[in-house]
DNA sequence: GTCAATATGACATGCATAATGTCATTATGA
DNA sequence: TCATAATGACATTATGCATGTCATATTGAC
């Protein structure tokens, strides 16, 4: 019965569990940060770097996708705390690029490994398929809100 | 082959997809607001008002899970433009119910009804077996993670 | 090689979305 | 009645960015 109806009170509520998904993901992230002197914004710069390898500032955030001003302010933290140093950029003098130390190295791959045990229980009850099923419905509502959101500007 | 990691890798991007799903949605939200004199937490309140009935500061608060102070200003806001109104509340004569104006109330609807579209454009393409499914998986891995992070505190 | 355009770091400011703390004034309920 | 809780009002602080500006360094077109 009315199962349009039902589709659309569906996708409503898959919307706006976003944010309820989104907090609940950053306070396990904060959680796994107790004890550590890493603060969630050191961790996003660590995760690129260890992710994509040594960067300068402004590919960091061409990746995390906010402005370059304030992940500079994040590298510099990152730096003070000694999880990053700064290397000569052959390509661009005033750019040096972000490394890791070996202090960072070693803090982030412990963070990332016990975030996966996390998502290993985590997707404990869930199949693959729907699991499949979920990002691909997501990924398509979010470039379709994307665009909804870019034709009004 | 290597299914599991998959299931895992998928997990983790279903999880972090949700960052941009929200900006989305709420991206969609603001722009459906346009040419309104209402800002997003004013139609946050009118939503409630809507969907619940006249109530108190405390109790939409309480539904939106958000400081009652906060709601506060927010609502004094919503009330000096005009969109609610205050009555009193024969159950705590402190405490006045907001209600909604008609003005507010032609406003809130309109607004409903426009992103009720929007959502059956979005639904377009899917079917209501995988939205209920990704709904489902959301749900569950929205709990999983509140719990996980609970614990630790 | 010159020179305009661009990139970068550094610094300042602003803004939205809250959380937190405090106070005075009611209400409420035992 | 009286301790306790609820409420509105106000002040302060935190986080996570965006935006603007500047000086300087760098790059690229010519």
């Amino acid at each position: 019965m009315h199962n349009v109806i039902m589709k659309i009170e569906h996708l409503h509520q898959l919307i706006w569990m976003s944010r309820p998904l989104m907090q609940a993901a950053e306070a396990c992230v904060e959680a796994g940060l107790v004890g550590t002197d890493l603060t969630v914004r050191m961790r996003a710069v660590l995760e690129m770097l260890d992710k994509y390898g040594e960067q300068t500032v402004p590919e960091i955030a061409a990746r995390l996708e906010i402005k370059r001003q304030y992940v500079q302010i994040m590298c510099n933290e990152t730096r003070e705390s000694g999880f990053i140093e700064q290397r000569a950029n052959p390509r661009h003098k005033r750019s040096p690029i972000m490394a890791l130390t070996d202090l960072g190295r070693t803090v982030i791959e412990d963070i990332i490994s016990s975030e996966l045990t996390l998502m290993e229980e985590v997707g404990g009850d869930l199949s693959s398929e729907d699991i499949a099923t979920a990002l691909r419905v997501v990924h398509a509502v979010t470039d379709s809100l994307k665009q909804h959101a870019g034709e009004r500007e």
